[in-house]
DNA sequence: GTTTATTGTAATAAAACTTGTTACAATTAG
DNA sequence: CTAATTGTAACAAGTTTTATTACAATAAAC
């Protein structure tokens, strides 16, 4: 991950989960994290999709939590924004004449595996409640 | 991690790994790899400062191995590449006038340092011989 | 109902990062 | 001396990330 999404969205759910009765809107909370409301609603969007939160348009309108910040775990978040392995890109077309090019990606292919699953297992031992409670 | 160093780096080690007595050129590692062999020597010279290969120059040039495959573990090649955090980037300038965006940055680090070590700890029981035993 | 503020989204631009390529000086075996 | 190789710089191309502009659709508030 060589992004903020996590770091975007963690903020995002940390404001919404200490205000969860207040429609907050993207200009709200992209001054806090000081990134464009753009943004911020790209990432709203992506929170829509995994029913974390409602949004309403028009005058007044914004965000609030949908459910409650226990429900979420921090393994859920990064699986929301993950884009890349922990160990990186494979290589694309090792040659398969030579005996090391030719099984490599299959045994990178493992290590990643396992090395993802690893950082999965860690993450679903804290939820989006434990984090909100170090505010 | 978005880039394919720690494969590229594994691949050429494994290589040099399998044939520990002959020197073998950036041509004929970049073959294997089906990449540039101006990439493969760049990675040469990382590998060069962690003192874990030597070099050669003029015809017949090539590197080899300097140190025993079980004496580099799988964190010593990570973290020789490793230029992003597992979940990475935090937010440049949070607003330090909003509660959240004050302290955000240090909730997260203290995060993204031990998620980061977990993946460490993980690689440090695995070696370089380890992995070269499959193929 | 008109006004005003907001979401949702597309299109584009700018910046940062990754990978590939060309070129060549320094070096070394034969 | 010749041929082949490393080491490195400079640049080019490709990809990803972040920011910005624009605006239609919508809904509250008056």
């Amino acid at each position: 991950m060589n992004n903020t999404r996590f770091a975007t969205v963690i903020h995002i759910l940390t404001i919404l989960a200490k205000y969860p009765t207040e429609w907050l809107n993207s200009d709200w909370i992209a001054e806090s994290i000081n990134i464009n409301p753009v943004i911020v609603r790209k990432e709203l969007g992506a929170l829509q999709e995994q029913g974390w939160i409602t949004s309403r348009k028009g005058k007044d309108g914004g965000t609030m939590l949908n459910v409650k910040s226990d429900q979420i775990t921090l393994a859920d978040i990064y699986r929301t924004v993950k884009n890349s392995d922990v160990l990186g890109k494979k290589n694309l077309n090792p040659n398969p004449k030579c005996p090391v090019g030719k099984d490599i990606n299959e045994k990178l292919a493992t290590l990643s595996v396992e090395t993802d699953q690893l950082v999965i297992t860690s993450l679903q031992g804290k939820t989006l409640k434990d984090f909100v409670e170090q505010f």
